[in-house]
DNA sequence: AAAACCGCCTGTCGGC
DNA sequence: TGCCGACAGGCGGTTT
């Protein structure tokens, strides 16, 4: 499932292959995946349009066009975004087709989603969309601080494992990444964001980058359905720690891994190694 | 205000 | 072998 380091690294793809490509035609096959407005508009909103740059916010895409309307993407759990030759076939689950050219040149983008719980919006130049508003700070950044994060966690009543995944408390981490990243930090799943240490915080804020860094080093983790912005498996899954090994030994201690539901997602977690 | 819960979808897997 | 329920998990919306 796209997380940020999976939704990076499309994005890194993208913008290599597709910007200051024209958009010559857009082709809805599910309509039901474009949220905000009536897919002739979008058809027609979107023709013409040339790709000034691809960015990403947390786990959005964002393809800001030459008019500066933006074209925002989230990919939810199975989408896919794919570069692709125009005599390449279409695969199963296609939604939309951006039919692109410059100069001599044509491909084409082609957006794949097997469960159709990802969403695609088209926003006006001042247009804005509240989840993407509403988004804490990137992982990456100077604001997500060992200050920022403690006054975050201290007023409120979740487990520290619920906070990481709230994409307004921090940007762009699901339940693989939040797992790896209290693991490495040394920090159970269930514990009260309340009751950490500043120590334990400024393990969380110190783990939380590098982790998500060494996954975009490895282009992201495939676990079923997700590819690259050329159609092919990331790596990462070959250096998860605890992700979906419950029941193995702890790669540190050789405990044996725990599963238990917590926040409502399956977590993996060493009781030896995480307090 | 914040937390808890539900609905959205399809493919895969384990149990009987 | 084949059927069926459980599960995978992010986000928006609703309820508590």
């Amino acid at each position: 499932m796209p997380e940020l380091p999976e939704v990076e690294t499309i994005v890194r793809d993208l913008r290599e292959k597709i910007v200051g490509y024209k958009i010559d035609k857009a082709e809805v096959v599910e309509g039901s995946v474009i949220k905000n407005s009536d897919e002739e508009w979008f058809k027609s909103a979107l023709t013409g349009e040339k790709i000034a740059d691809i960015k990403r916010r947390g786990k959005y895409l964002l393809f800001l066009l030459h008019s500066g309307k933006i074209l925002v993407v989230h990919l939810r759990m199975t989408g896919q975004l794919v570069y692709s030759e125009p005599s390449s076939p279409v695969q199963k689950h296609l939604c939309l087709n951006l039919l692109l050219s410059a100069a001599e040149k044509r491909l084409e983008l082609r957006y794949y989603d097997i469960r159709k719980f990802g969403f695609i919006y088209l926003l006006l130049p001042e247009e804005r969309l509240p989840g993407l508003e509403k988004l804490g700070p990137e992982p990456f950044a100077a604001d997500f601080s060992s200050a920022y994060l403690t006054q975050k966690l201290a007023k409120r009543k979740q487990k520290i494992k619920a906070l990481l995944l709230d994409q307004t408390v921090i940007a762009g981490i699901g339940n693989i990444y939040a797992d790896e990243i209290l693991f490495r930090a040394g920090v159970r799943p269930d514990r009260l964001s309340s009751s950490l240490s500043s120590e334990e915080i400024e393990r969380l804020v110190y783990w939380t980058p590098l982790v998500l860094g060494e996954a975009i080093k490895h282009r992201g983790t495939t676990i079923s359905d997700y590819r690259d912005g050329l159609g092919k498996k990331g790596e990462f899954q070959n250096f998860l720690r605890v992700y979906g090994r419950a029941g193995e030994e702890c790669p540190v201690c050789r405990t044996i891994l725990l599963k238990d539901k917590i926040a409502g997602r399956t977590s993996t977690f060493c009781p030896q190694c995480q307090k």
